[in-house]
DNA sequence: ACAAAAGTGTTCTGCATACACCCATGC
DNA sequence: GCATGGGTGTATGCAGAACACTTTTGT
């Protein structure tokens, strides 16, 4: 056992094997999908894992993910955030290695297909998810989780819609989180009377003939509501 | 750049130390107290940290926690959860080590002194909290940004009061932790209303003439509740 | 003309807030 | 008898929940 008092002397530590994975969100037309990836090489050739990466000596863990998700969409600067740690002894099957998740939602219009394509990565529906290696699993459900937690209270879901979006996409996103059907009227009753919506006089006509209004999101206002400490909450 | 390919292949893996450490919340008496621990070897010697230890390869991050907890307050079964993981490259200014934090609530009332005072462990309360070394601070306040947020919406807050308490405890331990005043009448109004506190009929002196009379928390009833999605907020 | 989705307004209810007095007891 | 903290009740207002109809336009 490694003594308590010795933290930071080194002497009676040993090294693991740190690695981080990504639970990459996205929403494509109403579906919540997940982007996982189909090894290549062996161990486990052929099956789907979330997309991961040892964290190296000289990158910090969020680096680490940053990369791995730059590597694989070509995208930069997108919401990441901590899921937690698994270290198991027996999460995996071969040296001792404990993964920091994280999870991470894009635009899903955004992102570079070809490099997509060209490391096997594929979108799955995640209510229709097919197995996954290792506890690659229980991470998509504890981010799945911590979706529905968060974004009760933050804005996150705007992360995963268009830069301009309308309110029946906005709520139908939550529906799909929330698993939960909501009220068309009161939810935008409720969204607009936060005021964090910037109409944009412009219509989209994609998934209906009379066209929804395209909204954009008040970042510059959230972020100066947040450090007063403002809090919203989309239910009760 | 370890090749994202190669997760779970170990080849391109360089292992790191990993840590973990202990942000331990006490409440006493109306005060939020941590217990931190006076380091008596070099280096730091004479400094303030966290309680931590190096995770063993046998023994998972919240394994190594609990021992860790064990081992300095005699304390088992306790309410532990995993803040974040700390990672910076900088943050350490020996070999490359990450921690993983994690907070515990304990009553103060029960952990054992001796072991407490063995290890150079004290209280200290959180808003005179001395400088800690490396990036202790931080997490201290992460911890207490995250006991603030989670104690909103889950009963943790109990874990710091006795097995027996009294609602104006109980009050001015979310008035500590939330570093607001709250109205007694609607405290004890909104309080009683979750039917989740067992009346006693037994009284505690120790604050005024009168008495209050004491509570236990309803945990089975509340488990029971939370397996149905059951959500309480104590404010709005 | 009609189907399909977008958009609008009102009522009701419950819960958070604000607020003032009596109670029990040790000193 | 008085100071100290504990305990109780009521009025008000706001916000969430429930709910039905009109608008637009492509076909």
């Amino acid at each position: 056992m490694t003594a308590t008092q010795d933290t930071h002397t080194y002497e009676n530590g040993e090294k693991i094997y740190v690695a981080t994975d990504c639970i990459i969100f996205g929403f494509d037309d109403g579906i919540l999908k997940l982007l996982v990836f189909e090894r290549r090489v062996k161990p486990k050739q052929g099956e789907l894992s979330l997309i991961g990466s040892f964290v190296s000596p000289n990158e910090s863990v969020t680096e680490a993910a940053q990369r791995v998700l730059k590597e694989i969409t070509g995208l930069e600067n997108i919401f990441m955030e901590e899921l937690k740690c698994y270290s198991d002894t027996s999460r995996d099957d071969g040296a001792r290695c404990i993964s920091i998740a994280q999870y991470a939602l894009i635009r899903i219009g955004e992102y570079d297909k070809e490099l997509v394509k060209k490391h096997g990565a594929h979108w799955f529906e995640v209510d229709k998810l097919p197995k996954l290696v290792y506890d690659h699993g229980d991470m998509v459900q504890d981010a799945l989780e911590r979706l529905k937690l968060k974004s009760r209270f933050y804005p996150i879901g705007i992360e995963l819609l268009p830069k301009q979006f309308t309110i029946p996409q906005l709520q139908k996103l939550y529906e799909v989180i929330h698993q939960k059907e909501l009220d068309p009227r009161n939810f935008r009753k409720k969204v607009l009377s936060l005021k964090l919506l910037i109409p944009l006089d412009k219509k989209d006509k994609s998934s209906s003939k009379k066209g929804a209004y395209l909204y954009k999101f008040d970042y510059k206002k959230y972020k100066k509501l947040e450090e007063k400490g403002f809090n919203f909450s989309i239910f009760k």
